[in-house]
DNA sequence: TGTTTCCCTTGCAGCCTTTTAATAGTACCC
DNA sequence: GGGTACTATTAAAAGGCTGCAAGGGAAACA
């Protein structure tokens, strides 16, 4: 591999006016320039990015944590963080496998051994302190989809407990009393946040979410299916379904269908997320839209600008809300 | 930020034993081994990747080029070599952005300044010769979805040809005849393979594909609408639809529905790609199945080989089929 | 012509690791 | 106790690049 060292030879000058070059740096006379950037050009020339990045003692990649890319949420996620890298020139450096606290950390660490200074962190496992200990060795250390308050200008994050009372107000709204919830099993806050959220709505309302009107399951359709399954098992009769995700819901879908029950004449059905899924449903899922692609644009800007040494600002707050989208899948309740 | 040469003063010994401490080298004591290990430990040592790939020459990292993650056809891809990077205990490099030629060149140029030696590539714009150019740069390049016989052994690349025969054969054993298609309008050889394909079986079968039977638009749900509206407008009747992927097929069903023509009882309609969309469908698509995921699995692994200085099994080609999936948007043809 | 100024260019040190070749140390055998 | 045979350890160089401090040359001025 040639290095600058040998375009310096062939250009007869010395290495420090290559690197100059190379960075578009200034104190290099127009025709040595040219001339350098020849030779650079004919010898085919490839500046190595490590030895750029142990001599500068930073690296110029975004680094990205998240679950799994299969997922659309974090597919949208992950895109929205490439749009914003690819803009800014840097790569991802991508660690995945955030899927348990073990491999959430290893993934973390991986990152900043490659002494990559801006990150986005998609960490659901991990506890407070070690996260706020992690997020001090990077100064571009972003978390998102996660509030901790020692660090709360590098959380951009959505806030679910009003989510979970729009999902509520909206079909309480439209007539429904008799409301069943469907939720994740990981053990992860959102799904508490949400639930809450639905509970302080429906109590509100003066109606009590019983024990037997609210299912766990894996946030994914087969779960959403499983769960429905439940619930229409367990006799419990409702009128409107509030899922953890688009996922979920489509699964319930699929149940009440086998069941005969029509979605939503018989039974309205609400998502969460918004992802595609929820578009190609049929009937299209009413859903509450997380803007996750907002929202990652927002911290992946947020740990570069970090990286360049900028300064919080005090005064902001990076909290999002979700927003209604109305599509095919509940419908008014009359009796 | 400490280094090992801190590490060394702290424990009392150079900086030779400490990096061999590091890497489970061997020549160095038991006793030496441990004090070290609590040294690192207490001090909170973090091994410096860019240091060391500067010195070792090579970035352990596996690259990855692909145009756009939120395509789930890139995502199940994208998932699947992450799976084997991890396995395989090093991160992804990502270089997204595949768009066009210049892109695609960019991303794997980005690579190749990372010294990294494994990548998997999705390349459609740029030229053999380039390729082949790029390919001998890194000793595990590996092209996914595309055939150039130079570097054959470096290709897993799927038989569009074939494809498009299998989907040609099915709905004329159907019963079908009026067989119209609907195309990707990329400058791409995968769509130009599969109407091969398709016109061939045709031909076999005395049928010709006419101009008006054949009709292009954007590769996604939208040009699927747009691509069926047309067919409809131009009155050219048919009764089976072969889509070039499965959000096209999607979104010619949607045409289709509101143009109240039921599908599969009055039009049939098969896909291609078999992504989660192709289930989400309603009704669910019939579809090929591309194996993406083990041809990525395949890619990955055998980027890593190579880059470990495998040599290639001349027998081997990594050619691979899509396979028949049965669903509900297709149904035989009856007068 | 001699000096100053300014701009362009260079030499060198340093970033952190790995690795090779050499050294110090230990154990063993005769 | 001197020599051999290892083993554990170290010093030093290398890897490619950047950035600082200093050097060189030419133009401008006196």
């Amino acid at each position: 591999m040639i290095t600058i060292k040998d375009i310096a030879e062939a250009a007869n000058v010395s290495p420090a006016t290559v690197s100059r070059v190379i960075n578009n740096g200034p104190k290099v006379g127009p025709k040595t320039r040219e001339h350098v950037k020849a030779v650079m050009e004919k010898m085919g020339y490839r500046p190595n990015i490590n030895a750029r990045a142990l001599v500068t003692q930073k690296s110029t990649s975004l680094g990205l944590v998240l679950a799994e890319l299969m997922d659309p949420f974090f597919a949208t996620y992950a895109d929205a963080i490439e749009k914003v890298a690819r803009k800014a020139n840097t790569q991802l450096l991508m660690s995945s496998g955030s899927v348990q606290a073990e491999t959430e950390l290893k993934a973390i660490e991986t990152l900043l051994n490659h002494r990559v200074k801006a990150m986005v962190v998609h960490a659901k496992f991990l506890d407070d302190d070690t996260l706020i200990q992690l997020a001090r060795q990077a100064p571009g250390f972003v978390l998102i989809n996660r509030y901790i308050e020692a660090i709360k200008h590098r959380c951009v994050w959505l806030d679910n407990v009003a989510g979970g009372r729009m999902m509520a107000e909206y079909v309480l709204k439209l007539g429904h009393r008799k409301i069943a919830v469907i939720s994740s099993d990981f053990a992860i806050e959102d799904r508490v946040q949400r639930e809450q959220g639905i509970r302080d709505s429906l109590a509100e309302w003066g109606i009590d979410l019983s024990d037997s009107q609210i299912v766990h399951a894996a946030p994914n359709q087969e779960g959403g299916e499983i769960a429905m399954r439940q619930l229409l098992a367990s006799g419990a009769r409702c009128t409107a379904i509030l899922a953890y995700n688009d996922a979920m819901a489509a699964g319930a879908i699929n149940t009440l269908y086998d069941h005969n029950l029509e979605v939503p004449k018989d039974v309205s059905v609400m998502g969460f997320d918004d992802v595609l899924q929820a578009q190609f449903c049929r009937p299209k899922l009413t859903t509450m839209n997380y803007p996750i692609e907002w929202m990652a644009s927002q911290a992946a800007s947020l740990a570069l600008d970090y990286a360049q040494g900028k300064q919080p600002d005090t005064q902001v707050t990076y909290k999002y809300l979700p927003t209604f989208v109305a599509r095919n899948s509940v419908a008014r309740h009359t009796d």
